[in-house]
DNA sequence: TTACAGACCGACCCCCCGGTCGGTTTAAGG
DNA sequence: CCTTAAACCGACCGGGGGGTCGGTCTGTAA
């Protein structure tokens, strides 16, 4: 029983540890021994648990990062307001940038989406597959927002879902090297601009 | 004199190659030899015209990538009409997909930027440069436009071109896989809605 | 106490790749 | 021609990093 628990323990412990460092340096920029040496752990006890780099890093995504975009960007839509503000109020938390030593979950999927896009396409569909769910999620909670009333009935609730998403991606390269952090200002003011012209009080051919 | 001459024309073919393989595959998952073999030239040659690897990409760089996006992205915002279409049609062009063989080159600053961020900071800032200049250039136009009373006074234009050029990067971020050809459409859809809501007819506060 | 298996160790293997260097070919200038 | 240097060749080096493997330690079960 205490060797299950040992197990998982170390198990996490990589896990977690690996997205961090993954995430600061690039999957392709860390070597394993980068991770252990922090962790104090060996080669040996790394393929015990793992049976490659990437089948770790797989681990990694389904266990942690699925999760933290859930929490962050899927999640906060379900509810029954208008989704305009709901949306934004997500994106903004998903930039916000770091904080002492706290991760930033949201911004990752950009980064590594780019990083193993040309290179490892079983990852990339791993990764591919949680934007998809997002997407999913925005545009249904966009139809529902039709729906209520709160958006026009000639909206496009997939390019929308599409725009917003790009929108995001894009400002997650630009914002990468946290120089100008007027950036994050700026873009929640266009978004709400481009949303403004979204609701139901425009014309609605 | 003719030496001269086969210098450059050795020179050129390495870059002109070089960003071919390095777009498609990405800088650090291309090896020289992979270049080189493609061009029957070899090691002793490469070093002869180009001081490291780093070198030989910063020359692609400041000659053919800065030379692309200008053609692209750039010049043809030099006109006097309204900026808005000319911004959609210069973007709609840029977002081209691959005709044949021939290059896409506005598609390759997302793709080497995210790649160069966390790894090397020399090359970084060339290509962050170039988006500085995107950038002045959108926002000179967007200024005028609103003199010439194209664009409602209300609006601030950083603002505007960082998000237009975030949503750029953004959607290379998704078309990378070219697996869904309906994106850019509902992007330039997305974007003409966005600008409608930029335009001067509309509330001016 | 003993047997066994799971957790872990770390030296080692091997390929890849950027970079070096002594040598060879080629062509311009005297 | 002959000299000289630029253009080019390709074997080699060395470090990095993923992955291996024989061995050790430790807790559990009989």
């Amino acid at each position: 029983m205490d060797r299950n628990l040992k197990k998982r323990e170390t198990m996490h412990r990589l896990c977690a540890k690996g997205l961090e460092i993954f995430h600061e340096k690039g999957y392709y920029n860390t070597s394993l021994d980068d991770i252990l040496k922090e962790l104090s752990l060996s080669k040996g006890a790394f393929y015990h648990h793992f049976k490659s780099k990437e089948d770790y890093f797989i681990s990694i995504v389904q266990n942690l990062v699925v999760q933290k975009v859930y929490a962050l960007l899927v999640e906060p839509l379900n509810t029954h307001e208008n989704p305009l503000p709901i949306i934004i109020d997500s994106l903004e938390k998903a930039l916000e940038p770091v904080k002492h030593n706290e991760m930033v979950y949201g911004f990752m999927l950009n980064d590594f989406l780019m990083e193993f896009n040309k290179r490892n396409s079983e990852i990339s569909t791993y990764l591919k597959d949680i934007i998809k769910v997002w997407e999913v999620n925005l545009v249904s909670v966009l139809k529902k927002g039709k729906v209520d009333g709160h958006i026009a009935r000639h909206v496009d609730c997939e390019g929308v879902a599409s725009y917003i998403i790009a929108s995001y991606l894009g400002m997650r390269t630009l914002m990468s090297d946290n120089s100008n952090p007027q950036l994050k200002y700026n873009y929640i003011q266009q978004l709400k601009q481009y949303f403004g012209s979204l609701e139901a009080r425009y014309a609605d051919a």
